[in-house]
DNA sequence: ATAGAATTCAAACGAGCGTTTGAATTGGGC
DNA sequence: GCCCAATTCAAACGCTCGTTTGAATTCTAT
């Protein structure tokens, strides 16, 4: 199947296309973000990017690579600020590990530009990747691990340094918990209607939630461990 | 469209085709998880449940149909048993209002319940939720917010009065984030994958989950509320 | 035993899907 | 100005989808 592909683009994978392929990817963000991978036809997408049906074939493979790359041109970046931004955190520290609150700032810091920033998806494109994560397609689900691997890997190790009263068993539970809060939040959109009031104006969302989600999550992270208080009054209310 | 509908089944809506019903809704349930809504195909489905493929607009009317009373099904009487739990604790407590830890372990413990008892679907089930809230189709949103609604109203009068330091909408954002890591730990699988190491055994997986998520929720739920300390340092690095 | 309703069944419908094809068109280097 | 590769295009391929149909079968109440 991956092997019938044709050999037409193999001489010059890049060249003049690219507003082609920015349009496609776009109109892909976009999409992809309001109706999900399966429900998004290709024919709706190459007609929202005014281009030929058989563009996507040409430029991206498949429809499968197309979404990979949706995700990779932003998400690489991103990732790539989060680390960094960590690794000035420790290099300023000096010998002092980083606190629990700056080392999650600079999870969402980049996160928050991204959102802020409409040339680069803005908000639809983090729904789209809250959405991902809860995708049931293995391509997704292997993709978005491998995409994410290194970097959860990274903030593990700094994270460990600021709570050394976690086990890394007990760590990787809690970072789970953080991804699923952070996903959830920024998947969004409908699931605000979930609740009664949404917040005031729309610029201020973005941040606000940040600010809001903060808080929570260092909270949460800071817990005493399991076993450390009382069992917590988990079994049968009586 | 809806118009159309056969006249068939207009005279008894139950009678003793509930073996086949009871069929198609397990098999769904177990693709519904393992594919999503959209990559779960008819034909699949009434094949895996050993019914003709005819059965499911039959007895259902349509695939959507079918996939909200896969929900309805064991929703229900969860969300239910979680009211009753509540209250059962406002009672006993008299005037004074049950603390976090026990309004949320009234949240859990049904779900906790209901991932255990393997005759109402398990865990299956409970990914299949965690799916679904993540799920862009409108007709799944929809049905979700109105189906959650009701208990969600109810839990947020109870936490206020046990976390008088918060504003209503501080609160609603907590539930949010609340919900969020709930969801997206429940719909875990492949999501553990993410992570190096899961836990050991399978039996104790779930209970060991819920007394790992637990203390977590409770501390982002006391976090004191945003202002109450300084900003935290989200405003770049340095 | 039989009438009539409820259910099952095989077959088909029309539509939409991702992808492929080969010809038409474009655009830069000689 | 011409050539050749890169790109665009209209059309079609083969397939799967959810749903409908009408006959065959099973069930139940008389």
């Amino acid at each position: 199947m991956a092997a019938t592909r044709p050999a037409r683009r193999s001489v010059a994978i890049d060249a003049t296309s690219a507003d082609t392929k920015t349009r496609i990817l776009d109109a892909a963000e976009e999409l992809f973000m309001e109706h999900g991978f399966e429900a998004t036809s290709l024919r709706s997408l190459t007609s929202a990017a005014s281009v030929n049906l058989a563009a996507v074939n040409y430029h991206f493979g498949t429809k499968e690579e197309l979404f990979q790359m949706v995700l990779t041109r932003r998400l690489d970046p991103m990732n790539q600020e989060r680390i960094e931004l960590l690794e000035t955190l420790e290099r300023e520290g000096g010998s002092r590990a980083p606190s629990v609150e700056r080392i999650l700032s600079s999870m969402l810091i980049p996160a928050l530009r991204l959102a802020r920033d409409e040339r680069r998806g803005g908000k639809n494109f983090l729904r789209l990747v809250g959405r991902a994560y809860a995708d049931p397609a293995p391509f997704i689900r292997h993709f978005l691990s491998q995409q994410y691997a290194g970097m959860i890997l990274r903030y593990k190790e700094a994270f460990l340094k600021a709570l050394p009263h976690l086990s890394r068993q007990e760590l990787t539970w809690r970072l789970h918990f953080v991804m699923g809060a952070i996903s959830y939040t920024l998947a969004g959109t409908d699931a605000h209607k979930l609740f009664a009031q949404v917040a005031a104006s729309d610029k201020e969302n973005d941040e606000l939630l940040l600010q809001r989600l903060a808080p929570f999550l260092v909270a949460g992270l800071k817990a005493p461990a399991l076993g450390d208080t009382r069992k917590l009054e988990l079994v049968s209310g009586d």
